[in-house]
DNA sequence: AGCCTTGTCTAGAATTATTCCAAATACGTT
DNA sequence: AACGTATTTGGAATAATTCTAGACAAGGCT
């Protein structure tokens, strides 16, 4: 999903963000941002939903979803997409790509160099004007690497 | 899905890569490897079918999912995953992103520049290996830029 | 040719992830 | 408190894909 609109996130708290869309922030929308906060790494819905319903045992799965769908057309939350699985989300929210170990599963972010532009290694047509990515590539992360080794 | 060998498509054949994996070049995986490379759009699995059945009447759709996996397997084929929607199907084996337009909905490849490499642009850790990458952009296509722009 | 093993195809059921829907609830304002 | 709107909820519905079991086909071997 395509943010509403572009969300400077060093001037901004998660509040401001989502009353600047017109929305509030409920507890159910807190407490699925704070899931994703807690623990940075790249849970499904089905995880966000299992970590929430600890602290907020009514919460509906249709409601995680909402909420995640809702956080990510604020910018306040990414959604990663790896191979046909279900979508991860992350509120990692500066420039990356990700890694997905094709061993152990974990998703790794890698942040973008300083001077370089996303699409700066593909040929791009005249006039395509490119509003977002979503980079990501599979292997073996060094730590399977050094249990394979070391086998 | 990964494929099981890399393959070099300038020297085999389709039957000979199919073959290399143990596999047979059968009636329907062809057809479905002839509706792709006739029709160099990205097609989904339900397009390919509606495609192949015009040739093929009885082929079914479980039979097009296969041919497809196998075709990937054998590194003949490319899966693209587009956000949230169903997957996509390439033949373009070269490296290459790809660039999705929000307006339109048409995918363009984006070939790699040939002194470049797909992750130059990332900062990575010690030790990764990376064996793929999908690469995906989005926003404007040249045609609807200047569909808007004449507006 | 006949038989065997294995690979492949098919239809339909099953699964998975996600979205839709209608009713109930909560919020913010007057 | 009353109102209008936003949000949540549970369950049903949908979409894409995968699974399963049986039928079919191909190639090797005797």
């Amino acid at each position: 999903m395509k943010p509403l609109a572009p969300r400077d996130s060093t001037t901004l708290s998660p509040e401001e963000t989502i009353h600047g869309a017109g929305l509030r922030m409920t507890d159910q929308r807190r407490a699925v941002y704070d899931a994703l906060m807690v623990e940075r790494d790249h849970p499904t819905a089905v995880d966000v939903f299992t970590r929430v319903r600890s602290r907020m045992p009514g919460i509906s799965l249709a409601t995680v979803y909402n909420c995640l769908d809702t956080l990510t057309a604020c910018g306040l939350v990414k959604t990663v997409q790896i191979e046909r699985g279900p979508a991860r989300f992350c509120p990692n929210l500066s420039e990356h790509a990700h890694f997905h170990c094709e061993k152990c599963g974990t998703v790794i972010d890698l942040p973008l160099r300083s001077d370089q532009q996303p699409h700066g290694a593909w040929e791009l047509p005249e006039n395509l004007s490119i509003t977002a990515h979503e980079v990501a590539f599979r292997g073996v992360c060094p730590r399977c690497a050094e249990n394979e080794a070391s086998k």
